[in-house]
RNA sequence: GGUCCCGUGACCGAGAGGCUAGGUAGUGGUCUGCAAAACCAUGUACAGCGGUUCGAAUCCGCUCGGGACCUCCA
């Protein structure tokens, strides 16, 4: 097995991964609210968990990836006071709340499926696990972790640490500061301390999402579900739990002080971030307003934008950074990527059509070298916590020899018949299968296309140039270049 | 206000004490009916000012600029 280094937030520093069970990796992901349509800066957070999937099977690991969907408990507003965000839409626009869940759960996967995500192995959601965190919340109440107060139930963080638990070590808060900055807000009275956090809420009549528990008719906490579905699906301990910047605290936070309270464990090893997508330098964020949908990128329908970019060049433009960056978002920007990208989906077209052909060619040792220098590279590059734009690099490096090779510029002797296949065996593999890119159809058939380069060939025999030219203009319509080459013709994407 | 992060060439973006990142754009070349593509060559970039060091984009300090979290957010 390959070594793999994750930037641990726990730790702040780059550690060795070693799963809990040899050859195993359980891996937990915090999943969407289903309550609005999924925007890129979601779409940066799942993409770097399904490179990091990938990459985890690629090397031989056996993965459970767990994603949840959050149907119900998340809260509008400031803490714990605010209404239901999937009920509030759901009054709004005068919908059963589980209609607005399914809308949004639909619009998420499709957004997904377009960026080529694999699904995860398991994707819970809050609603399914209504008795576990009933369950869990008894739980905290019998340890004393937790009181009920007006029909709510409020972990209590103070006991959690007189307890030896240690509120703040994830997202590097001390507790006293935080004690010292909390806002007043109204209706804290039902808390003990401001920090305490609801685990169940009491629902008023009106309130159109409630179950039955021993305190009333209510619903669960926000936090609680990620906890209870995380060690149901992966075991008191798991091995890494992911999610975006944003969620540090106080989401994972209070996963960590449910976790370790219910099982004494610290329930996750290896805890990873991604940073924020920016627009202008700033933050891309439903409540800011500034975020993009997928459909408008996809069709070009934004005022920042003045083309439209497809799914897999939006993928790639995403992957040329390195997870724990920000990353701005911009039409330049995504116009390098564009080009980038289509050379190398060209060079994915040509290297499954290359054959190794033998001959009296001589090795070229370094050339051989460099290759095998890339394809590790990559291999390392991604075992560095995940440097998807070190690995790209690499990429790069052997998309240059192979299109010498099919421009016959080198002959694929000069890099030995072993170094040639992997290069061709690697380029797919990390192309498709770890970075996840892949063609994007348009519909085009193969044959009737070849049909076409062979009456191009004739008119070039012929020297009718005029033809040569409608011909070239008909491809260029479809997005498509003719490549007229010394020693054949054929067709590629328009970079 | 508290905690933390960032500022890299025309643009995007890796790196994190000595070793050409990469991509896009530009320029020159090889090739070509012309193009395109491909390949080759080409840029003395690391916000500013000091300091540590044989050596700093990388470490330390200050200044300027930007951002995140502290409240829902991936």
């Amino acid at each position: 097995m390959r070594e793999l280094k994750i930037f641990n937030t726990l730790t702040r520093k780059k550690e060795v991964f070693e799963p809990v069970t040899e050859g195993y990796v359980g891996m937990y992901v915090c999943g969407p609210t289903v309550y609005s349509n999924a925007h890129l800066g979601n779409v940066r957070t799942f993409l770097t968990f399904d490179v990091l999937f990938r990459y985890l099977r690629t090397i031989g690991y056996k993965v459970r990836y767990v994603r949840n969907i959050t149907d119900v408990g998340h809260l509008v507003g400031d803490g714990d006071e605010g209404e239901d965000k999937i009920g509030k839409i759901a009054k709004l626009e005068k919908l059963e709340p589980m209609e607005v869940v399914q809308r949004y759960t639909n619009d998420f996967h499709q957004v997904l499926e377009q960026f080529n995500f694999l699904p995860p192995s398991v994707e819970p959601t809050a609603t399914g696990h209504m008795i576990e965190q009933i369950e869990a919340v008894k739980d905290l109440i019998e340890k004393g972790l937790a009181y009920e107060s007006k029909g709510s139930v409020y972990f209590d963080i103070e006991k959690y640490n007189e307890k030896g638990g240690s509120y703040g070590k994830l997202s590097g808060r001390i507790l006293e500061d935080l004690l010292n900055e909390t806002r007043e807000l109204d209706g804290q009275s039902e808390k003990r301390n401001p920090l305490d956090f609801a685990i169940w809420k009491n629902a008023s009549p009106e309130h159109i999402m409630q179950w039955p528990s021993p305190w009333g008719m209510g619903f669960p906490g926000w936090h609680l579900e990620c906890t209870c579905m995380s060690t149901k699906y992966l075991g008191d301990q798991f091995d890494i739990h992911g999610g975006g910047m944003d969620l540090k605290f106080p989401h994972h936070e209070c996963e960590i002080a449910q976790g370790s309270s219910l099982t004494g464990k610290d329930p996750v090893r290896y805890w990873m971030h991604t940073n924020m997508l920016t627009v202008n330098g700033q933050k891309m964020s439903k409540s800011l307003g500034n975020s993009f949908l997928p459909a408008q990128l996809f069709a070009g329908d934004h005022e920042l934008l003045d083309q439209p970019y497809s799914p897999m060049t939006v993928r790639f433009f995403m992957l040329q950074s390195q997870y724990r960056s920000t990353l701005d978002f911009s039409n330049d920007a995504l116009k390098g990527s564009q080009k980038a990208f289509r050379r190398l989906l060209n060079g994915l077209r040509i290297v499954k059509t290359l054959e190794f052909v033998s001959s009296e060619t001589e090795i070229e040792e370094k050339k051989k070298t460099d290759v095998v220098k890339a394809i590790e590279g990559f291999y390392d590059a991604l075992g560095d916590d995940l440097n998807t734009a070190v690995g790209i690099a690499h990429l790069f490096t052997m998309l240059k020899y192979i299109n010498m090779i099919y421009m016959n510029q080198l002959p694929a002797a000069a890099l030995g018949e072993t170094t040639f296949n992997a290069l061709k065996e690697k380029y797919v593999l990390f192309f498709e299968d770890v970075l996840g890119l892949q063609e994007e159809q348009n519909g085009s058939d193969v044959a009737v296309l070849n049909g076409m380069l062979e009456i191009y060939k004739e008119y070039k025999a012929n020297r009718q140039f005029d033809k040569i030219d409608q011909i070239r203009a008909y491809f260029k319509d479809n997005g498509m270049v003719i490549k007229d080459l010394k020693h054949r013709i054929d067709w590629a994407w328009e970079e």
